[in-house]
DNA sequence: CTTAGCACTCGGGTTAGGCGAGTGCTAAAG
DNA sequence: CTTTAGCACTCGCCTAACCCGAGTGCTAAG
């Protein structure tokens, strides 16, 4: 590897790596001579110095103060995930993990993802999202309409993934059960073998065939949909391990640990930053997407940083699952893991037929 | 008030219920000057020192270190909430908070019950949890079996209450249509207006109607609904303001916050507690109930304080919520906040016909 | 029984000093 | 021109000493 990136030497290069190898595990600033003691650089402390020196003027490091150590910047952390944090190989428990994880078949498409939150959280030791997979390309199964108590009604919507959409409407309680059915049977002719997305605008482009009293209620369902698909996305969010957030000196500030938290608690933010990872990962291999500090998106979480991962079934991503800590992490095994988890998780969705 | 509670006069009540009032404000320990001058005791500082000795001996508060304020014990929260905290009004804004929530109406049942943890944690400005309604009493309304992709087939259960079940289970894969709809015929015949509770135990007693080929399918449905039924109970926990766990000084030490997160996250912990607390509030009346510090029966929480109180839909309890916060809180606002919720929670399930 | 007075305790904040890790610079060596 | 040894310097952190003041418990008088 040759000079690249504005004038980062193989030399310089090292030195980088030196500083956040080590400062990942320690937490403290990284001195000269702890990288000449603990790598073998084959050069003595000052060469090194001079070094830092040119990283630090790059934005690269910086020094806390004065006498002290270098901590990598976002820039340098950037630098490092570029250049080395790919690739890596999953520590052989943590890969049996996966693979005894998701060896046993799940039904439950809800619990599964939860627990592979669950799963990538204890594997990192820090916080981790699973988002659903968006369900607009599937296929509408089965339409029913029940009557429950009273005035209201159900409209089930099953898609042929085996997901379940429900909404309860309002209908005129004078209708009987003949023209329900009549109007449940019409709309499973409308829209049996239409994708989700088409199904709200399919409705209400045939919603003067339907019976005079029935056509608010059908109308409150394409409503509904158009209200419920998006929204429901957030309500189908996983987030597990939390509390690693708060763990030892992963942070410096309480301040800062409450709003991450906060920020992980707002849905919306999460599907702002994993949307955004989607779709720029969107380049149809399985890229691992990393946000580091600033880089983020979102402002409370310019301290943390973000791995992400779409999980595909024949190679279209049909959602995504993301690893957030402090930009302080060990990107090569984050990386490595989210990777692993993702590609299994896309596996199994396959084998499910979602 | 005269001497209830092993030795507790008038005076060294109104000093302890001085001591937590101002303690809880402050989060410093109370010494005895403080007290003479905010609360009008009519007696001096002298004489309130000796009242604080007796109380000290009794258990009800003690000091960090020897030239300190006093600190209520964990027993003297609990004289001070079963003596005052009763009975408190919520503010008006709080009180037009909780109106503008319910007023509006609601048809999905898991957000709005999301929302009311929302509400619940922004009111009281701790961590929130709502568990949904207990489902074994709704009556099965429909039945429905459909064939998925493959050999798989989803089988669904809506409540006259408008809750959905759904199950995916394998069938063989030479079934027609025919059979599959004539099993959904017989299962809707069965399990109509039967208890959700007993859906289960129903179908497996009718096993040796159903055609061959599909008696293992039938039957994985009623194994899942044995397993679901309970397991389910625990993803529908709703869970907010986690991170009101971490402000300020509310709790002395940052383990101890982690360990809270982690104990509010393990769904099956908050179950316990809840279900306890259902249990033992199960009085009829919509009692507030309140654990406070090592009351708690998790051990992880022996910080914390919990206050809860089921919802009742026609007197019964079908649910419960809670606040989570340290044992120094304003135990009166809590409660009055919990309790208004509660029935404004139970009032809204009894419209929704739940 | 209450209270004023008082000696005493002790945690917390402040200051001063020393240690040491780490630096940048300089000058000599390669 | 690059590398390196040496060195003076900086500055955060740790410790010890110190004082301050809040708060106490005790005693003795009202």
């Amino acid at each position: 590897m040759v000079a690249t990136h504005g004038g980062i030497d193989d030399r310089k290069a090292a030195v980088l790596r030196a500083i956040v190898s080590h400062y990942v595990g320690s937490g403290e600033p990284v001195g000269s001579k702890t990288i000449v003691d603990r790598f073998r650089l084959g050069v003595s402390a000052a060469t090194v110095r001079n070094e830092m020196g040119v990283l630090e003027e790059g934005g690269y490091i910086y020094q806390p103060h004065t006498s002290a150590g270098r901590i990598p910047t976002d820039r340098g952390y950037r630098y490092f995930v570029d250049e080395w944090a790919g690739g890596g190989k999953l520590p052989a428990n943590d890969a049996r993990l996966v693979s005894d994880f998701f060896g046993e078949p799940r039904w439950e498409l809800e619990d599964a993802l939860r627990r592979t939150a669950a799963l990538l959280s204890g594997m990192t030791d820090h916080a981790a999202v699973v988002f659903a997979p968006a369900l607009d390309k599937s296929m509408v199964r089965h339409v029913e309409l029940l009557r429950l108590a009273g005035d209201r009604a159900m409209v089930l919507l099953v898609t042929d993934t085996g997901r379940v959409e429900n909404h309860v409407v309002l209908i005129p309680e004078s209708l009987d059960d003949v023209q329900i059915d009549q109007t449940a049977d019409m709309l499973n002719r409308l829209v049996s073998d239409t994708p989700l997305e088409l199904v709200a605008e399919k409705i209400r482009t045939s919603l003067d065939r339907f019976p005079l009293e029935l056509r608010g209620a059908v109308a409150t369902v394409a409503g509904a949909l158009d209200d419920e698909l998006p929204s429901h996305e957030s309500e189908r969010v996983f987030l597990e391990g939390t509390s690693n957030i708060v763990d030892e000196g992963k942070f410096t500030d309480l301040e800062t640990v409450r709003q991450v938290i906060e920020a992980l608690e707002h849905r919306r933010l999460l599907l702002e930053v994993l949307a955004d990872a989607l779709s720029s990962d969107a380049s149809g291999a399985e890229a691992v997407g990393v946000r580091i500090g600033t880089e983020n998106p979102v402002e409370e979480m310019q301290f943390c940083s973000i791995v992400s991962a779409p999980y595909l079934v024949e190679g279209n991503a049909i959602g995504s699952l993301a690893v957030v800590g402090p930009t302080r992490m060990d990107y090569r095994r984050t990386i490595a893991a989210v990777h692993e988890v993702a590609s299994a998780l896309g596996r199994m969705m396959s084998e499910l037929g979602i």
